[in-house]
DNA sequence: TTATAATGTGACCTTCCGGTCATATGACCT
DNA sequence: AGGTCATATGACCGGAAGGTCACATTATAA
């Protein structure tokens, strides 16, 4: 986390700091990310920057912790949407809400998750202990589900979470390296289309789940 | 491709320096990784690594050209499993005789496709293609499955092939990474647990995809 | 005004990178 | 033997990286 230094810094400078990193991790990931260059494109000289933060993997910690801040506080505010959904739907809103909050700051979403997805394996033990995070509420929604009969109890569990996992990843790479291509994000993830493509995706990821293993066995076409 | 002087050398000493290119390249992927640790690990000289490659994207062509001529031949030498398979035994035995495949040279395997999947976007026309030429055969085969009346013809195509296309380089990823952590991944892979976990992904896929569209619109739980 | 503390600065350090090249080595031919 | 030519070598180059530090500047307090 930052120094009190940089906290003491009147909010315009430090915001021309994050949008240079933003730019920058966005561009690089963090293991090519220059700190001779946010530097640079920030206007700042090299021994401020040490003064600010230990080094670039501080800067980026501190840029992840406010996005998930952001991203809580988002999801807060657009609570609660119904409440007898099933888990699928629960699972599409959260996966849509998530998208939209994207759209809100799309670089530097596009910064964290690049990290976080495509580094990942390497970065310590934030980033492992977020995705467990992930999967473990996952789990208990699973659980949740198959207590309510939404789901088939014979599904495993394990797998499901892998599937629902792997979607949400998925998604939402698609669309932060498809979304920077266009014009208006927004206006774009909003559309009948968009929303149409991310319905079908998931349908075709809840019939599966749905299906017991007892039918995998005895069915053929 | 490397140079004439790299193909006029002894077996044993390509494969030195072929291996200590895989180690590179699986611990560090393609941009990170480093000449210079190549050359001492394979103990030649820098001077003779640059008379044998033009630099080390054209060793990591070779690389990837060798594996993916390896693998040609492991699937020419597995054919014909059936004749009368419907699209998704086929999708199956693809998937399974990839990571089949995969097992008899984990190492260079996770060294290429590392590269291809996680640095992929940067790399030029090859992987591109390679990556096109994928998708596209999973289209035609869809387009088969859907003319043999196997899948709902009105299914998006290429919706399908995304599906198709993150499940493969799900599990195959997953497989290098869980694979490497095994004493026997041979034996890993063959056993009736991971056999099944596989099963059980690709049926998960296989119900989303069959299910009709309009089906889509009038269920519920 | 002067003393003290906090902040800003960029030249400089080491290390590693990809890449070059003059030179050394040795196999082969006449 | 001498001569030729492919191959092998590692010192060396320019550049960029992360990180440090003595010093300059500014703010605060007395």
């Amino acid at each position: 986390m930052p120094k009190q230094t940089f906290l003491n810094l009147p909010e315009e400078k430090r915001a021309v700091i994050i949008n240079a990193a933003v730019d920058e991790f966005a561009e690089y990931g963090l293991e090519n990310a220059s700190t001779n260059r946010i530097v640079t494109n920030s206007g700042i000289s090299k021994g401020s920057f040490y003064q600010y933060f230990k080094d670039k993997q501080d800067l980026f910690m501190y840029l992840a912790s406010m996005l998930e801040r952001e991203k809580m506080e988002f999801f807060q505010g657009k609570n609660p949407p119904s409440l007898n959904m099933d888990i699928f739907e629960y699972y599409r809103w959260i996966v849509k809400t998530g998208l939209e909050f994207n759209t809100t700051n799309p670089r530097m979403a596009q910064a964290v998750t690049r990290v976080i997805l495509v580094e990942g394996f390497n970065f310590g033990e934030y980033v492992k202990e977020g995705r467990e995070k992930t999967k473990e509420f996952l789990r208990k929604m699973i659980a949740q589900a198959v207590e309510n009969g939404e789901v088939d109890p014979s599904i495993d569990v394990e797998l499901a979470v892998m599937i629902m996992d792997t979607w949400q990843n998925t998604i939402t790479t698609y669309f932060l390296t498809e979304g920077m291509k266009q014009k208006d994000v927004m206006a774009w993830v909003h559309s009948p289309q968009t929303q149409e493509m991310i319905d079908k995706l998931l349908y075709v990821m809840e019939y599966g789940l749905r299906k017991t293993e007892s039918e995998f066995e005895t069915s053929s076409i």
